[in-house]
RNA sequence: GGGCGAUUAGCUCAGCUGGUUAGAGCGCCACGUUGACAUCGUGGAGGUCAGUGGUUCGAGUCCACUAUCGCCCACCA
């Protein structure tokens, strides 16, 4: 079967529609690809891999903006990296979400009046996978729609049957070496989703509240003593209050027994290092059940922990009066009461951050507990290292230092949820022996040391250690596949800077731990879209912006090329439509130039090589040399800048170079040996077919879909712009390119003049130019001249010397190419003169600017011989440019 | 309390290893339907590159400090 015969039917050539229509072309050829099976590695294992594994996104909903932007920038790499030579693999996923999965489903359910606990655990998941289900093949063809090429024969979700088994194997390891183990610790828990979090899943957030000055009677004194607090409500649980061991305004206490007001029961006055004797009063209560400083106090003086609150928020029975109201309400409560009963000495204004849920914003609880935990500094350690040495490698630079100053404070990890949907703890308790062990095993039946009957723990693991084993669960581990061992490492981890504790840390220990080897070499990180007022887009603000409304509307193309080249690694952007419109607007110009290269000579005439049209060679004009250079120039720098992630600015050279040069100055100056016909015609024909080509090719990663369309519309080797190879770039052509750049200044110059001189556009004229050391090159270049500068062609003479005419004419000064424009009975002398003043003005900045540089002594001495040579060239440039200005204006002072 | 980033044209931002007169898009002004493109073309206006000091022959670019804004981290009762 032939490529021809099931390609889309955008790519039958004939004659391009007048404007670029995004919605026409970009269906269609996605399938193309995907069926040609471009989007799979090749299997020979001669060629390199190139690894970059996709952050899976959440199943909780449709793709916003920022999964467009990673899916541009890794999409870019995967691209540039296939075209490079490299066996492509791009792993694309989707992640179940913890919380915020179990989150999702159980607001749907409260749509339909259901509360999960009234359907119980195994119901709850049912429910749960089959909204999962329904929302994988939509994320999928989201970024399908997006150009993604990602393999999805590989396609993994973290709760799937391979991952899940990685997860299990992980945890039995890290169990069995002794670094994940049960402890009761004071955790953040989050009263409202009723379960355990990690302090990355904390978020804080100041709050305008009051501190709170409660007076404890000393027992067996009249004296009372009087600590600060800002969460009143806890001193229900105080079992203690703490002082400094040296300040000696308490010394005198230490021992003694304070009457806890309002609970009535005694507790001691303990001496501890950790009080801050400046702060407050310098004396503290002490609540070793909900605040983490207090539980170690409460450890070091063996003070009793008291839990005074219901997994869901309520005080309970341990708070007599309070028990039952809610955390907040029950602070109203109690310093009303404390008021009311003489113990409360004073409230002031304080500022404090509060701890929320970051998934549901709920007020998050210290709270002491029971769960699992992975024991950090082993791991962190190999982790800091491979950072330090090199191993892994962020661009940019500076996230490293983030990375390493989290790594080396690192905290332990709290594993453990209490939500029923994730990854199942696999510890199995024995009912009968007590025995607890881990297993890799999805179920357990028996004990393995008695043989009685066992049950798992509840608990599932927070969804980020799932996500951490990625580089390696995807790839079939703990199998030892064909994929784990071709395709670990992977290269480039592309992600938002937001993630990389959460995400990035946690894939890097748990890759040199399981594997032995750090999962990617590269960390590249983007930051976040904002709205075009620099807000973070929320539904709750109305300001998103949807990929896919966007993309249907102006492109995908052009809303990846958007995305990638306003932003700069690591920063935030803000996108707004109106850029995305100048993307497409960009789409357009160059559907423009291509419908304009195939109407304009005969695409069978094109002499096409192995790897693309045939580099263009013999009869060449110099406009044709100087475009190829430009081409060369432009695949070198962007080929640089490819390499070092700078991804940007390359997609910016790259339309730069294809608007302002082979648009703007190529192809209109082409137009003049197309009218001619015949061999000239075949010659440029050659040029634009070849430069349009290889632009393409560049172009490609940043724009797949309109790069293919109309990548297929020119003569071509091979089936898809999407393997073809990426261009190497030829030696280039500084002659051709100085000679260009000269009547580029000249073009404007005359462009200029007759602008200023009020000269009809449409009127042609008579120019007499005085071109230098570019006469050659212009004779040249006469025909492209004329037409560029509308000169009539018989009316257009090259002279030697420097123009000396005293009639009425404009005088021209171009860099170091002159002109005079003799316009009869056009010419008004008081603005010709005006505007000569103007120019000399300049020409005489210009030469003192390059005088002060060569008086300077040490600058030529010291210098580099090029940079003076410049300076010298541009004031003899500049000195003859006055004195043409001068002669002239007298001239037109004696008229 | 520590750390990081930003500050360049009216707006949004580039400017990679220091080197002529600092660029782009959008917006603005004038002109324009010349055989690709009005999703366009030609020309133009618009910047003491936040401030101060330093290094250097030379600084938007490197260093130090300051200011403003933003972000991250931290067991700030």
């Amino acid at each position: 079967m032939s490529a021809s015969q099931t390609s889309p039917a955008v790519f039958q050539t004939g004659e391009l529609a007048k404007s670029y229509d995004p919605a026409a072309i970009e269906h269609g050829i996605y399938d193309w690809w995907d069926r040609q099976g471009y989007f799979q590695p090749s299997d020979d294992e001669g060629q390199e891999p190139f690894v970059v594994v996709m952050p899976p996104p959440n199943l909780t909903g449709v793709l916003h903006v920022g999964h467009a932007l990673f899916v541009a920038l890794e999409d870019i790499m995967v691209r540039y990296n296939r075209m490079k030579g490299r066996a492509a693999l791009w792993i694309p996923g989707a992640d179940h979400a913890g919380i915020a999965g179990q989150l999702t489903v159980v607001r749907l359910l409260a749509e339909e009046g259901i509360n999960r606990h009234d359907i119980g655990r195994e119901k709850f998941l049912e429910r749960t996978w089959e909204y999962m289900d329904a929302l994988r093949p939509r994320v999928r063809e989201q970024m399908k729609s997006l150009g993604a090429s990602a393999d999805w024969t590989r396609f993994a979700f973290t709760m799937d049957p391979g991952p899940g088994r990685a997860v299990r194997h992980v945890f039995k390891h890290l169990y069995d070496k002794g670094l994940i183990y049960r402890g009761e610790r004071i955790i953040s828990w989050c009263p409202n989703d009723r379960t355990a979090l990690s302090d990355l899943e904390v978020v804080y957030k100041e709050q305008q509240s009051n501190l709170w000055s409660i007076a404890y009677p000393v027992e067996g004194t009249e004296e009372r003593i009087v600590v600060a607090t800002t969460r009143p409500e806890t001193m229900l649980g105080d079992t203690g209050v703490a002082v400094h061991p040296e300040d000696e305004r308490y010394q005198h206490l230490v021992g003694k027994q304070v009457r806890l007001p309002l609970m009535g029961r005694l507790i001691p006055i303990v001496a501890d290092e950790h009080v801050d004797m400046t702060f407050g009063t310098g004396a503290v209560k002490v609540t070793p059940a909900h605040d983490p400083n207090d539980f170690e106090i409460a450890k070091r003086a063996d003070l009793p922990a008291l839990m005074i609150m219901h997994e869901d928020g309520t005080l309970n029975a341990e708070t007599g009066e309070f028990a039952g109201m809610m955390m907040a309400e029950g602070r109203k409560a109690v310093v009303a009461r404390l008021e009311e009963q003489g113990f409360l000495v004073g409230i002031e204004p304080h500022e404090h951050s509060v701890g929320t849920c970051d998934r549901c914003g709920h007020v998050v609880e210290p709270l002491l507990s029971k769960q699992w935990f992975i024991k950090m500094a082993p791991l962190a350690k190999a982790a800091l290292d491979a950072a330090c040495s090199g191993d892994v490698t962020f661009v940019p630079e500076r996230y490293k230092g983030v990375y390493t100053n989290w790594m080396e404070n690192i905290h332990e990890w709290c594993i453990s949820r209490q939500l029923w949907w994730g990854h199942q703890i696999p510890i199995w308790y024995c009912d009968a022996c007590g025995d607890t062990f881990a297993s890799v095993e999805e179920s357990v039946d028996t004990c393995p040391s008695c043989g009685g009957p066992v049950h798992q723990d509840p608990d599932v693991l927070d969804t980020w250690f799932s996500s951490g084993l990625w580089p390696f669960s995807t790839l079939g581990w703990p199998e030892q596949t064909e994929d784990l061992r071709r395709f670990y490492p992977s290269d480039v981890l592309e992600t938002g800077y937001e993630i990389i504790f959460t995400w990035v840390a946690r894939m890097i220990f748990f890759g040199i731990e399981i594997m032995g080897e750090v999962p990617f070499h590269t960390v590249y990180l983007h930051g976040i879209v904002r709205d075009d007022e620099g807000a973070k887009m929320s539904k709750t603000k109305g300001n998103v912006i949807d990929p896919l409304e966007v993309s249907e509307e102006y492109g995908a193309d052009a809303l990846r090329y958007t995305l990638v080249t306003q932003a700069s690694p690591g920063n935030d952007s803000r996108l707004s439509l109106q850029k995305v419109e100048a993307g497409r607007n960009f789409g357009n110009k160059l559907w423009n130039m291509t419908r304009f290269a195939m109407r304009s000579f005969d695409p069978d005439v094109i002499e096409v090589a192995e790897d693309g049209p045939a580099r263009p060679i013999g009869n060449l004009q110099i406009v044709d040399r100087w475009i190829i250079s430009r081409l060369d120039a432009v695949t070198a720098g962007v080929s640089g800048l490819m390499e070092r992630h700078l991804y940007g600015e390359a997609g910016r050279q790259i339309a730069d170079f294809l608007w302002s040069e082979v648009a703007d100055w190529y192809i209109e100056a082409a137009k003049v040996r197309l009218r001619e016909e015949g061999e000239a015609a075949r010659m440029v024909g050659q040029v634009i077919v070849y430069v349009l080509e290889r632009a393409l090719r560049l172009l490609h990663p940043y724009m797949p879909f309109i790069t293919e369309t109309l990548w297929q519309q020119l003569p071509h080797a091979g089936e898809s712009v999407m393997i073809a190879p990426w261009p190497e770039a030829g030696e280039r052509d500084m002659t051709a390119e100085r000679h260009v750049g000269a009547m580029m200044e000249l073009v404007r110059g005359i462009r200029n003049a007759r602008t200023d001189a009020g000269v009809e556009p449409a009127k042609w004229i008579a120019a007499m130019v005085y071109p230098g050391e570019h006469l050659e090159a212009f004779e040249q270049l006469r025909g492209e001249i004329a037409f560029l500068a509308r000169v009539q062609d018989d009316q257009l003479t090259f002279a030697e010397g420097k123009p000396e005419e005293s009639g009425k004419a404009i005088t021209v000064v171009a860099g170091d190419v002159m002109a005079s424009l003799p316009l009869e009975g056009m010419v008004d002398l008081g603005v010709e003169r005006e505007r000569l003043e103007k120019e000399l003005e300049e020409a005489r900045a210009e030469q003192q600017r390059a005088e002060k540089q060569l008086s300077n002594e040490s600058f030529v001495s010291r210098a580099p011989e090029h940079v003076v040579q410049a300076q010298r060239d541009r004031l003899e440039r500049a000195g003859e440019q006055v004195a043409v200005i001068e002669q002239r204006l007298s001239a037109l002072a004696d008229a």
